[in-house]
DNA sequence: TAATATTAGGATTTAAGAGTCTTTATTGTT
DNA sequence: AACAATAAAGACTCTTAAATCCTAATATTA
């Protein structure tokens, strides 16, 4: 019943990445804030950036005044390889049905039409960096949070 | 770490769906049958099925020499329409940043390029029938067959 | 150097997809 | 009418992503 693209972990990993390209100032960002403002579970979302930290993309420091800073200029730092580093790249490659081995030789009835597809799909997000898409767009402010979810009334 | 575009479900049935569509003279394939074949969990897939069946594009038959066939003619069934029937049609519509809300008026930040890459993909299943691509190439028999996952040796 | 703020990282729990098992309902065959 | 073969359907188990919890390591500040 669910497929998803990119996982959980992995649209937070973005989200997070755009939060963290606003700091003009190279300045480290608390990751305490930054989950209660996008609204995703600290605990969580620290392992999903030290993720980054270990792919070259973030750059972590401990302490007061501590947090995450991006370790390149956003301009350098692509979705793809913040997908890369945290989905993996299986679905850039992997058959669409899952048949181990499809490929040119074997292919699988749509070998060839899904290539296409995920090629594209490839090529955008290896395109889109966190610079020129958070910056040319409105309402970035707003759109990163995350909505509250609707809590239970308490019991009586 | 784990991202996918259809549900294992979902490319069960796609595959279920070329295999049934290979039955030229609209016999009832059995169920039980199709899933050694295919390696499929036989209780997995007739679940898989009943969906199709609910949909309209398959139909079944209790009893001896029962079994399930094509509601229509291969070239009338769609991946897109098998698709929809077992995964919904939530991939083909949100946002791939998991940001609901997000549209027109307030996109993400990736938001016309992922439209993008999602409709060419969408209009790829939609063009892609049973028939087409069951016929066309090669190997299908071959490659329909999921491989048996290599079983440990006995303990001594 | 003690206290505190922060990330790091392992262990545990939760939720949901994936897969199994058992029973029931239906249909064809003898 | 009895039997056998099959799909339907619900309950249950397994696996893993997602989320939480707890403790350690590290850095800043007073």
């Amino acid at each position: 019943m669910t497929s998803m693209v990119l996982s959980k972990a992995c649209t937070y990993g973005i989200l997070a990445s755009f939060y963290v390209a606003r700091e003009k100032d190279a300045a480290f960002v608390s990751i305490r804030e930054m989950s209660e403002d996008l609204n995703i579970s600290f605990h969580f979302l620290t392992k999903i950036l030290q993720k980054l930290t270990a792919h070259g993309i973030m750059i972590s420091h401990k302490g007061p005044k501590g947090g995450i800073s991006l370790a390149k200029k956003p301009e350098k730092i692509s979705l793809l390889g913040i997908i890369k580093a945290i989905d993996g790249d299986d679905i850039f490659h992997e058959c669409i049905l899952g048949l181990p081995g499809c490929g040119h030789e074997k292919p699988c009835p749509i070998h060839d039409y899904w290539a296409s597809v995920r090629t594209e799909m490839e090529s955008m997000f290896a395109t889109r960096t966190l610079a020129e898409t958070a910056d040319g767009l409105g309402q970035i402010e707003y759109r990163l949070k995350l909505p509250v979810m609707s809590t239970r009334p308490p019991k009586l």
